[in-house]
DNA sequence: TCACGAGTGTCAGGTCGCTGACAAAGTCGG
DNA sequence: CCGACTTTGTCAGCGACCTGACACTCGTGA
């Protein structure tokens, strides 16, 4: 039951409208709860979506591409929701996701899931809201990659990643988010390690001096023509 | 009138529900269109979105950066639209939107485009369809470019953007849609020219072996764990 | 039809990031 | 508390891509 509520909320964040009584009992009806402990695979490219994910707790990597190429086209944490945009384009997954932390996830079904949505204008206003969230991420991460140095990258992708200062995630994980290997990676963080600017751990890194980091990302604030 | 009615098919793509005559009547009452020639701007990054686009005829390229940092985030051609996500999102257009070449598109504003959808649930689920697409799309275009040698993201990109086997685009366009320097797509291109893979010629790019190219272009087909 | 801007072709030199490898340190289950 | 595994730190060599430049060709508008 709360956790039908907590669904309802995080679908399209920082919204505020609630779900009826009658809806928390339907969708609590069919939702269920799955653990995952880091590593475990939650679903893999390839296969027909037949359900929708949302992230409890933790955090979910989608993982592109095989071996030494895997690629992470991003990190799923509490209140984002996946699955979705393929089974609404009736497409393949065309990532696999994997925990990268032990996270706890909830499960849709499709039928579920659409029933919900086509019953509940408000609710599917603020689901079109998320997905259109997601593709502005996906877009300003490509700004923040393409033809911009690995050093900016590095830091562009820790201020964005980082929870509360911290990421805890291992240097190779943050190589696959940039597409790049982990020396070279390893080379920028030991670099912004010595100046003072991050704090290494083993699988962390703690972000010390914001305001150096953004500095050093060096994003445009503005695009002119 | 007979505008309305394209509008309507052209969201979400390859549906075909259409609007009844009284909706056509709404749409074409407020729907303006309005042509660009190669090199306009249709609307700059930082400012809010008043309004939402469609693309008629043409293309619109989708810039972030500046100078010779400029990238392409995307194409937009007939059918596809955009400013609904910024719209949503309240926030500032993350992009600048110039026409790639003559180019006619449809303006509707704002408040017309949220009553329309906001009145005609089917025609809404096509808008959901449309930004999951898009999504799909920007998702897609990182890994074709994330840890990828820039042999392969030309041939990729050849094959993405390819209209009847043809790329109207200077190289330089080309080079912003990859993040990378024209010489350095130069080299590749005219390596694929003198391997008879494509043709090329003053500001346009004909495929002539797409076989080939696919080859080149050397996707992962499944991505396994 | 001529001049100018836009686009293409090319190059030498430099740098950045990759390759492949190895040692050292941290974590965790038994 | 030990051994296996994961993660970090590092390096030398190399290749890919960038920098900045210049000549040449193609359109286009006066």
């Amino acid at each position: 039951m709360r956790q039908a509520a907590w669904v309802a909320r995080c679908v399209g964040r920082g919204s505020v409208p609630h779900l009826s009584p009658s809806d928390l009992e339907l969708l609590a009806a069919e939702l269920s709860t799955v653990r995952f402990s880091r590593g475990d695979v939650v679903f893999v490219a390839g296969q027909m979506s037949t359900a929708v994910w949302v992230v409890r707790s933790g955090s979910i990597g989608l993982f592109a591409g095989a071996g030494a190429d895997r690629v992470i086209l991003s990190i799923l944490r509490p209140g984002d929701l996946d699955g979705d945009v393929s089974m609404l384009l009736n497409m393949a997954q065309p990532y696999s996701a994997e925990a990268l932390e032990d996270s706890i996830c909830h499960r849709l079904d499709n039928e579920l899931f659409v029933k919900m949505f086509g019953q509940h204008p408000e609710l599917a206003r603020r689901w079109l809201t998320a997905v259109a969230s997601r593709l502005a991420t996906s877009q300003q991460r490509l700004v923040d990659l393409l033809g911009v140095p690995l050093a900016q990258q590095v830091a562009r992708v820790i201020l964005d990643e980082a929870v509360d200062d911290e990421l805890p995630y291992s240097q190779a994980t943050v190589a696959a988010l940039l597409g790049a290997r982990r020396p070279s990676v390893n080379k920028v963080i030991s670099d912004l390690q010595r100046r003072g600017l991050i704090d290494v751990g083993y699988r962390s890194i703690k972000v010390i001096d914001a305001a150096a980091l953004v500095a050093q990302a060096g994003r445009q604030t503005a695009a002119r023509t």
